[in-house]
DNA sequence: GGGGTTCTGTGACATGGTCACAGACAGGAC
DNA sequence: GTCCTGTCTGTGACCATGTCACAGAACCCC
């Protein structure tokens, strides 16, 4: 029953204790596009994610919507947490992006650990804190940068070898906008020998190019 | 030296050797339009308002700014947490939107309170996940939703007696957009009966109809 | 009453989001 | 191979919003 709590980042080190009490948690595997939490629903426990990446939407009334943040091996889906809290439910929806393996912490241990774990509420509260400012980053760039130069970032971002493969749609979501838009912009991009497009996939021609515009303030 | 903590909603069923540690800080008042925080600047504690009003402020860099949160008697600045936790430096402006009567929690204290206080931790992870909750907001409005209803929103909030004391600009800010667009707006508003607008304010003639724009979902 | 400051109004323009399509491509059925 | 279907991409039109450049109006302080 040993195995996973070496794995997540920022538990390795906790108390004996505490580890005796997530030792008896199981980890379960959920399939890619699985849902984690659907509008509404109320949370059941705290999440932590040892491999693979969920995703979390923000979705608009208009069926548009925004990629808040994505969790990957060692974080935690800190949305849960809100509502364990006392929290509001909250509108957003948490996908699993690749196949991903977590571990569910109940809602009585959650609590029972935050009150006598002082490495666990460490591991909170990096969460949280690490979460406020992914936030506030989104809503600086949302708010003030021009859709050129967030698509820039979310491409270089993205890339694997020189590559990003994802649909415009996908890249629109990334970074709160429309496809049509993206869909211009990239071939504004292809047109100033940037990058090339392909169905499903960019390759990018020239990163310096696309950093310089990532950076550009306004 | 007692009297401040029975006034913070939240921290006034604290324990007795919290207390006795709370009880030794010394209330501070600051002046309407005190700067909290310069951006960059790194956070000295944590910060618990005793009275008044504080705003916080995200500022593009075309010197646009959007007004992220309020914090009202009994609130915390959040903001100046995730400095203690170890986070990045952030781009915010915190600003004495009225007199201000606070208390600063040295960052030692607060590290000693959050280990040792079951209800200290409670206080302050309870304003985290209400800012976070309130950010989630602010972001589904910025991102989806129109001026017109955020405007309509934005008025309501701020109404005393039918009346919003704010220039055209102060609302811009608090809805994260322009001036201008704001006044061809309120001037909407105006030539369908639903305001009257005055030099620095507005007053509200049809809370009914506005009610209903701030809730159109698009 | 004058002069400076702040607040508001307005036109012109660029960007971005939405709508309505059409065409291009992939993958399976036959 | 051909056909069919669904997904992905391209395009034009239009509206909402943000930005710039001003001008005029209201307020304040001398």
């Amino acid at each position: 029953m040993t195995g996973w709590i070496e794995a997540a980042t920022g538990l390795d080190r906790i108390e004996a204790a505490a580890r005796r009490r997530l030792a008896r948690l199981v980890p379960v595997t959920l399939d890619r596009g699985t849902a984690l939490f659907h509008p509404g629903e109320a949370a059941k426990g705290f999440i932590v994610v040892l491999a693979g990446r969920i995703e979390v939407f923000l979705t608009g009334p208009s069926g548009r919507d925004i990629l808040l943040y994505s969790v990957e091996a060692g974080g935690s889906c800190v949305q849960t947490t809100l509502g364990l809290l006392g929290g509001e439910d909250y509108t957003g929806e948490a996908v699993a992006a690749t196949e991903v393996r977590a571990v569910l912490i109940p809602r009585a241990d959650f609590l029972a650990l935050m009150d006598t774990s002082p490495a666990f509420r460490g591991f909170v509260f990096t969460a949280f804190a690490e979460r406020m400012q992914g936030m506030l980053h989104l809503l600086e760039r949302v708010a003030f940068q021009r859709v050129e130069s967030r698509l820039a970032a979310a491409l270089l971002d993205r890339a694997e070898a020189g590559e990003v493969r994802a649909t415009h749609q996908e890249l629109a979501t990334a970074i709160g906008s429309a496809r049509e838009v993206v869909s211009r912009r990239l071939d504004a991009f292809a047109r100033s020998g940037l990058v090339a497009t392909e169905r499903g996939s960019v390759i990018l021609r020239d990163s310096t190019a696309l950093a310089r515009l990532a950076a550009v303030q306004d």
